[in-house]
DNA sequence: TTGATTGCAAAGCATTTGCATGCTA
DNA sequence: TAGCATGCAAATGCTTTGCAATCAA
C-alpha cells in the first residue's frame, strides 16, 4: 500500500467514514494521472476502469482527498476546479498560455518571501495564496512568428473553454 | 463628461455599436462606486434608479465595460465575478480575509519584477497576472485571541458564500 | 430604415443535494 | 444491524442565449 493510500485510510477512520471500493479506484487513479484534473476528467478516467461509477462520486471523493491533504484545489478560470497532487509536493505556482492551454509550474522563494513581507505589513496571517501568470508560452511565440495568421477557430475555440472567457 | 465616459463613447464607436440610457446609467454607478462589485451588486445599485433595467444588460454592459478598459474582471473564487475600477489605476494584488470576507489592496514593484523574471526564464510573454492571499486580518486575528470561541455560525455562513467552499 | 439593444424566459454549466437502495464495519 | 456511501434525478446559482419588441443613428 502507497502512502498515499495510507494516509487517505487514516483521514477516514479518524473521520468515522468507509472504505470502499469507488473511494480505492478513484485514488489510484488519481495518483497515476499527473495532470491537473478537473472532475470531469477524472470522471472519464475512472469510467473506463469501472463505467458503474457515478460523477457524483467522483465530486465527493476528490473533496475527501482534498480534506485528506492529498489533492489541492486549483482554479485556472475556466469555470471549473481542478486538483492537483499535494502530498510532500511542494508548493509552486502556475503559468497558463492562453493559446495552447499548456501550464507551466514554477516556484520562487524569492517570490514566497515577499509575499509575507507583504502580509506582514498588514498584520495579515496567510492561509494561503494563488498566484496565476496568463501569457503566451514559448513555442507558442515560436509559432506565431514564423506564421502570424494561421490559426485555427477550433484551437481558439478549446483554450477559450480550458482558459476561460 | 468624464474621461471615462469619453473611453466607453470611444469603444462603443469604434465598434458601430449604440449609445443607451441604460449603458449609461450602468457606467455611472459602477463609477461613482468604489467596490468590487459583483453584477448582482451593481445590478441592485442600478435597479434603484431605475427599476426597468435588466439584469442582463448590467451582464452585457460590464463585459463592454471590460473591452474598453474600464473595468477589470476579479474572481475572488466565491464562484462569482467581481469587477475594478480599471482605468488609470495601477495594478494591485488582493489579500482576502477568510473570517470577515474583508479585501485588502496591495502593490510590490519587487513582486511584480519577480513575476516578469520568473517569466523571461521560461521564455513566456505575460499577458495578465493574478496574485490572491487568504487569510485572516489584523482586525479578525485580535478578535479571535480576545474570544477564541464567540464565532457566529452566520458569519461562517456567509462568509463561506463569500471566499468560497 | 436598419440593425443594435433590451428584458424576459429559457437554456447552459459546474456543482450540490435529496432520497431510496446498497454496503462496510 | 446501524449508519455511511452510492448513483440517479432534481435542484442550485451564476451566466449566457433566443427572441420579439424597442430604439438609436
Amino acid at each position: 500500500m502507497s502512502e498515499e493510500q495510507e494516509v487517505f485510510l487514516n483521514h477516514i477512520q479518524k473521520k468515522g467514514l468507509k472504505r470502499t471500493s469507488q473511494r480505492d479506484l478513484i485514488l489510484e487513479v488519481f495518483l497515476r494521472t499527473e495532470a491537473h484534473l478537473s472532475n470531469e476528467d477524472l470522471y472519464q478516467l475512472v469510467k473506463q476502469e469501472d463505467p458503474t461509477v457515478g460523477q457524483t462520486t467522483v465530486y465527493r471523493t476528490l473533496k475527501l482527498l482534498t480534506e485528506a491533504g492529498l489533492a489541492r484545489e486549483v482554479r485556472f478560470g475556466d469555470g471549473r476546479t481542478h486538483y492537483e497532487h499535494n502530498y510532500k509536493h511542494q508548493h509552486h505556482d502556475h503559468m497558463i498560455c492562453s493559446e495552447c492551454g499548456k501550464i507551466i509550474e514554477f516556484f520562487s522563494a524569492e517570490l514566497e518571501a515577499i509575499q509575507d513581507a507583504m502580509a506582514a505589513k498588514h498584520r495579515f496571517e496567510v492561509t494561503q495564496h494563488l498566484l496565476r501568470i496568463i501569457g503566451i508560452c514559448a513555442e507558442c511565440r515560436r509559432a506565431k512568428k514564423q506564421n502570424p495568421t494561421v490559426e485555427s477557430a477550433a484551437t481558439k475555440l478549446s483554450v477559450a473553454r480550458r482558459v476561460g472567457r
